[in-house]
DNA sequence: TGACTATTATGACGCCCGTCATGGAACGTG
DNA sequence: CACGTTCCATGACGGGCGTCATAATAGTCA
């Protein structure tokens, strides 16, 4: 993930997501969001002229549409096409960053939905949105191994639940425990929806 | 939960973890904090020489010891004591507050860990405990109920990582859906754990 | 009573934050 | 060239934060 593609725009709002992921919404200060993205600070009031709340709602859309992207390359990647590999993939995503870089950031969705969900309506609105669309595109690829329409909206659902909190715990525990646990628990409840 | 209970230090330990489930450590400052413990704000200093990161800390070990205690009060209220019923309960606890009061707050411990856990060892360790202490309590309540002891861990770390990312989505959403959804899905898992 | 500790009171300090005001540079387009 | 729009630069402002210094009060026991 570096820093140095695309427009200072999209930087500022990459580095913003960064640094909520670390530390939640109070540790993105805006100036440290121009210095990481290596954008000019004047520029902040330019591309975001609704200020904090702009860029963390943001920062929120660009996850979602990162994490919803993800799972259709996720879906490709797969070796035998079952809703277990698919939830493996997205929880071997996060095991692999934190056996390589530590437990240091999380879900950006949630920092903002945990800081913000009370006192901002753009943010809680954003991280509506964005598990939104992350659940759509779960739900999807969950349809297209098999599983029944109806059955796919609450799978995606306790998919992504399951994996907020196991990174929770993750990173709490400094231990990819919780989410090797729920992987392996969650697989074979996930398979037997496939043409029920 | 009224607030003139106990003593000022239980007071002002309560009241920050209270703040910190609306908006994050950020949102519980130290002066609101005195505020709404009524308590003088001279006490923070001399309660918690530590600081700030004291209190914090303090605030998710008495979450901890609290979402504890619930554990042993739900089994012992249980019309029939199986390991659905108890997640059932363990849901229906915030679907009761998010009909009643709204979605304004989540977890103590999360919030803690998605601000702080990068930043402050003592927080973390804290919510470690925490997490650790919990998942002991649900652990010890599956084994009560048949659950053979090497299945009780794994399958209670499952249920408090999707309780608390169900709690994450149903803030996000301002809906209980993702909290009964996953009351639904995971019941039948965990009771097949019984005596297998 | 006196002395010692525990508790409370209050104001100030320094820091960082988000925001704003003001102005300068870059640059395509007429 | 002129000119307007887009983008960047910089400093200041006001406010909130955690912390600290200092002192007054309350309670307790010799």
């Amino acid at each position: 993930m570096a820093v140095s593609e695309r427009g200072p725009r999209e930087r500022m709002v990459f580095s913003a997501a960064q640094l909520m992921r670390r530390g939640g919404v109070a540790a993105a200060g805006m100036r440290d969001v121009a210095v990481r993205a290596e954008a000019p600070r004047g520029s902040l009031q330019h591309y975001f002229p609704g200020g904090k709340d702009q860029l963390v709602a943001e920062a929120v859309g660009w996850a979602g549409r990162y994490a919803s992207r993800r799972v259709a390359r996720f879906v490709a990647a797969l070796p035998e096409p079952v809703p277990s590999a698919l939830f493996a993939a997205m929880v071997e995503q996060w095991t692999v960053e934190y056996g390589a870089e530590g437990f240091a950031a999380g879900c950006p969705v949630a920092a903002a939905t945990v800081d913000h969900a009370d006192s901002t309506a753009s943010t809680r609105e954003a991280a509506s949105d964005a598990f939104g669309a992350w659940t759509r595109a779960v739900g999807e690829a969950l349809v297209g191994m098999g599983v029944p329409q109806e059955r796919s909206r609450p799978l995606s659902t306790l998919m992504i639940s399951t994996l907020e909190g196991a990174i929770l715990l993750a990173r709490a525990e400094r231990d990819t425990r919780a989410l090797t646990t729920a992987a392996a628990e969650l697989g074979p409840l996930l398979d037997a929806a496939v043409r029920a």
